[in-house]
DNA sequence: GAAGGCTCAGCCTTATACTC
DNA sequence: GAGTATAAGGCTGAGCCTTC
């Protein structure tokens, strides 16, 4: 079919205000309908249509609407007979064809085309709780309410005991747009609100006692004013309170029952019996002027148009006007009605009756010297200018934590009545919450709490990773530094290296060198390690020579001087073995080595020998050095090179056992002379002789 | 001055113990 | 098992002295 339905809402309807409301123009809620090929039978002229609501979010939702079937049981309509849609024909999935979008969709048929249907997703309001609602304010004992029983519906061969209550006719006072239910229905008509109160006053005057001749003819206007602009009037209100299968029968026993027609079109029966007597004895009103606040307890016949029938019978915010004095008529408020003077003296005294601070005006005495503020004027005051203030700002934190401060109170009080009761009264200050709404909040709340409590043991668990991290990349950073240190050493050794390997004398211009003294001259030259430059004086400039010469000295490398001359001559030695000697005792000296070992370790043959002092280190380097330096003249075979300079503690070692060997020689020698020379001694008088 | 003998530093071998 | 350090002993040859 394709066309746009015009689906006319109700003001209850889920889908706030006119969101729902589909239009031709700009339908926010589309709904589409699509002729089922489908027919009830022999009925083929009746239509099927599949109405498919797109985009229709889970916000749009009650909370509890949506099972876990995805499907919802709560729209209705409206055509002839109002009934509600089966939950099996109501579907609320993710449609693939509108991009995985909520969609409702359910089947109607439409038995005659020229009806109007109306569909409203309603928000459900059970019997039982709008029994207790009821109850709840009969508690209230207020006095232009009353609630007795109508009639009995049949259902099913059952008769329920259905009560309506007198203000179903104010109910439909309320304008459109704030007619949500039967329960804002009897909030309105109970409150205290600009319109309720006087006609709720004109209503009982009308075909009560108390009523007054313009307030009988002020009630048929406002009734049906307000019965235009109402959504529900009285008898509407009543079909939420009767069973609907017995509709017309019903309906008929209550109009039969009530002896009304529709509203605004008949008269009303007495909805509240009040007794004359019950009238007569009021006799005196307290009032506050608003002139000067003072308070006055009067007749009540000094105040204009005003017959109380009881005590409460009177509107606290209406501006009565009184007559003051030498009969001045004034403004002014009743604060309380009573029998007598003595009366009001008496409430007062105990408290019973609180007289409201009517203006911020400077404080003003009273009739009786007294200056009260009632508490609940007060509460209010504070509680509107607190509501004023903070309303938009209110947080769902604090509304749960209200909530869940209800619901506990509610709870400790033990009876569901009393609980209702209580939310009632508190309804009138505060803001009223339905409980399914109040536990979508609660659930709400928790599921915050626990995702904040998740994400809470997340960023912990963040932190210490990152902890972990940043002392890793600390490590790493120590490292990178050790391993950078590691690297400029190697560079470093391996350009000695190189140097050491690259270094060959050296002139080639006939300069006469150091080493070109000791070894056999190169035909080609070479290139030199200027690592150390030679400040020697005493020689011609050589920039092959790794050793510095400086005043008659021979500097072989870290701090170890040698003789020049001295260092000539082992220049001119050969061989690997008589070199490394000589050097040795050049560096050490005969007195040092033969006191010491190369490597600091006891001789292995002698199970009881100490172990003698090793050679410095640095200085054996010196000496491979030297040896280094030598035998790379000689060959680039880093082969050779290694192997030879690998004897070098061998011969340090040779030697120091050479000196050793020396020594005891020389100490053989001497004894060896000496016994001698004792054999001549002794040998010497025989000579003489 | 030449030849021979002696001395001893240098070198080599061997043995031992230890480490890798 | 290979390599190394240490010690001891033997061999060699240069150097010195003596002798001729």
């Amino acid at each position: 079919m394709g066309a746009w339905v015009s689906a006319e809402c109700s003001c209850h309807s889920v889908i706030q205000n006119s969101t729902f409301k589909a239009t031709e123009a700009n339908p926010p809620v589309q709904l589409r309908v699509r002729k089922r090929r489908e027919s009830r039978g022999s009925e083929t002229d009746v239509a099927s249509y599949s109405i498919t609501i797109d985009t229709i979010g889970k916000s749009h939702l009650f909370p509890h609407t949506a099972n876990d079937r995805g499907r919802t049981s709560h729209l209705h309509t409206a055509g002839a007979i109002r009934q509600r849609l089966p939950a099996k024909n109501v579907y609320y999935y993710r449609c693939p064809d509108h991009r995985r979008n909520y969609v409702m969709s359910f089947a109607f048929c439409f038995d005659r085309e020229d009806d109007i249907y109306q569909f409203a997703y309603c928000y459900p309001y059970t019997y039982s709780r709008l029994q207790h609602y009821l109850a709840s304010l009969e508690r209230r004992n207020l006095d232009y309410l009353q609630r007795e029983q109508l009639g009995l519906s049949v259902l099913d061969g059952v008769y329920e005991e259905p009560k309506w209550m007198v203000l179903n006719a104010i109910a439909s006072f309320c304008p459109k747009e704030h007619n949500s239910g039967p329960k804002h229905n009897l909030d309105s008509c109970t409150s205290q609100q600009p319109i309720p109160a006087p006609v709720r006053s004109a209503f009982n005057g009308a075909e009560g006692p108390g009523l007054a001749q313009k307030g009988r003819e002020q009630r048929g206007d406002v009734v049906q004013n307000s019965g235009k602009n109402g959504r529900f009037g009285a008898r509407r209100l009543v079909l939420y309170l009767v069973s609907q299968r017995r509709r017309s029968r019903t309906h008929a026993h209550l109009d039969e029952r009530l002896s009304v027609s529709p509203i605004g079109t008949g008269k009303l029966s007495s909805p509240i019996p009040k007794s004359r007597d019950q009238r007569a004895k009021i006799m005196y009103a307290f009032v506050r002027f608003l002139e000067d606040d003072m308070c006055y307890a009067l007749p009540v016949s000094d105040v204009k148009d005003f017959q109380p029938v009881h005590k409460r019978d009177f509107d606290d915010q209406k501006v009565y006007v009184v007559l003051r004095g030498a009969g001045q008529p004034a403004k002014a408020h009743i604060l309380a009605l009573a029998e007598s003077i003595e009366e009001f003296e008496h409430s007062i005294m105990q408290k019973k009756m609180k007289i409201p601070k009517m203006s911020n005006r400077n404080t003003v005495e009273n009739h009786f010297g007294e200056e009260r503020m009632p508490l609940r004027h007060k509460k209010v005051q504070s509680q509107e200018q607190q509501r004023a203030s903070s309303n938009s700002s209110k947080s769902l934190a604090a509304v749960v934590a209200r909530l869940e401060r209800n619901a506990v109170n509610s709870c400790t009080e033990g009876e569901e009545l009393d609980r209702l009761t209580t939310e009632e009264e508190e309804e009138q200050d505060e803001a009223v919450v339905p409980r399914v709404l109040y536990e979508e909040l609660v659930h709400s709340y928790r599921q915050q709490e626990e995702e904040m409590r998740r994400l809470q043991q997340e960023l912990e668990r963040t932190r210490r990773q990152l902890l972990q991290q940043a002392k890793k990349l600390k490590e790493y950073g120590s490292l990178l530094t050790e391993v950078k240190e590691l690297r400029d050493f190697n560079r470093r050794l391996q350009d000695v290296l190189l140097m050491r390997l690259g270094s060959e004398p050296m002139h080639d211009n006939g300069t006469q060198t150091i080493k070109a003294e000791v070894v056999e001259p190169i035909s080609e030259p070479q290139e030199v390690c200027q690592e150390e430059a030679n400040t020697s004086s005493t020689h011609s400039p050589s920039p092959r020579t790794v050793y510095t010469f400086n005043d008659g000295k021979v500097h072989l490398g870290g701090g170890i001087w040698v003789e020049e001359e001295k260092w000539h001559q082992l220049q001119r030695t050969q061989g690997d073995s008589k070199f490394t000697k000589n050097l040795a005792v050049m560096i050490w000296g005969t007195e040092t080595l033969k006191n010491r070992s190369v490597t600091g370790v006891a001789t292995k043959k002698k199970k009881d020998a100490l172990p003698k002092p090793p050679l410095s280190p640095s200085k054996l380097k010196i000496v491979r050095e030297c040896l280094y330096d030598r035998v790379s003249q000689e060959t680039a075979d880093s082969a050779e090179i290694t192997q030879r300079l690998s004897k070098v503690n061998k011969y340090i070692c040779e030697k120091i056992m050479d000196i050793n060997k020396s020594i005891k020689n020389e100490e053989r020698r001497e004894s060896k002379l000496l016994i001698q020379q004792t054999v001549k001694m002794e040998n010497f008088p025989y000579d003489g002789l």
